[in-house]
DNA sequence: GTCTATATTGGGATAGAC
DNA sequence: GTCTATCCCAATATAGAC
């Protein structure tokens, strides 16, 4: 599973074949399915326990009763610690979310964090806060700058607290309700052709 | 190429074989490569052609030298409208783009968009309007609300103009520097855990 | 320019010894 | 539980007639 993980994050899931895992992990092919019954069974076990990982940590010391503001950016942050620890995870999913694998998956392993972000996110629509967004739309405002930073840190330095704040503060500003700054202008504009 | 557009934007890019290309075309297998050296060149082929039709339509009647608010809004409203003439097209770029194909089509195709966006961003920032957010962040943050809207309506009914409204001032709200609600908390509570 | 037929490769999965 | 050897198939690409 590890090197699964390690060879779909550095080449994706076309060029990991079944050989290369095997040579990685230090094994014959033939025992790979000793331990699972499909190449797509071994892929989505990594998954449901990358999935698993995270959701532990975010919820770790997570306050549901907390205010909006708060428990936005203790899932944000949380969220996007866990997967730098271990960024490979980061875009291991992100590649593994991209394939038909998701629906054979059945979604089931991204429930629980889907399920937390909505409840605060209802929470901040009934407390007049946030926009009443997609859910999916939601989701992924909330994970788009998680990723780039991740990506930008995979072949960079990383990246100052400062730029971490304001990418979080992209992600919150999407859901909220942000007051405009002169005209009004923005609502009206989009029927001009 | 109609027929390979399709074909990806429906069962994805592994699905879609020579075979299946070439019996949706109505040809024989042999014949697409009297056109094409290569299965990933047709890909390749599909991909900047959607890009360059969505780039003049974007572009046509855009005012570089308006405000802020009115470029960005033309901007997405024109993508939007380009990929909802046509949402195959929308969901082959994103297929396309996760796949290490983008690698060898080497973002030629994707380059003139980005630098419109690029340049309304830096315009943005130096009006004071806009936070300073890494490029791909930025580009991710305008894509995502069309990307959600779009998938929706493909399996079901039209999305009325007022959540398409509020899904570009997703995008908008996420650039813009927007002005805190209350506590200025949000700043400093990352820094709890 | 399009067809039919085929060469070739490489991947997932299995059989059966140890 | 792991190995070696092998099967089987599907997919890209080519050859050469029409």
């Amino acid at each position: 599973m590890r090197a699964a993980l390690q060879l779909v994050a550095d080449d994706g899931l076309a060029a990991t074949t079944t050989a290369r895992i095997a040579e990685m992990a230090e094994v014959a092919e033939g025992t790979i399915y000793r331990h699972f019954s499909t190449k797509d069974e071994l892929l989505i076990a990594v998954y449901r326990q990358i999935k698993r990982d995270v959701f532990e940590q975010v919820t770790d010391a997570y306050e549901p009763a907390a205010n909006i503001t708060e428990r936005f950016v203790h899932l944000w942050h949380q969220t996007f610690l866990a997967y730098r620890a271990d960024p490979q995870k980061l875009i291991f999913v992100q590649k593994f979310s991209e394939t038909e694998l998701v629906r054979t998956e059945g979604g089931l392993a991204h429930k629980p964090m889907a399920e937390l972000l909505g409840a605060l996110h209802r929470d901040g629509i009934h407390a007049g806060q946030f926009k009443s967004l997609p859910i999916d739309l939601m989701t992924g405002l909330f994970y788009a700058p998680i990723i780039s930073i991740l990506r930008a840190e995979q072949s960079g330095p990383p990246c100052p607290d400062t730029q971490i704040k304001t990418a979080m503060a992209a992600a919150f500003d999407a859901w909220r309700i942000c007051p405009p700054i002169q005209e009004t202008q923005i609502m009206e504009k989009n029927d001009a052709n």
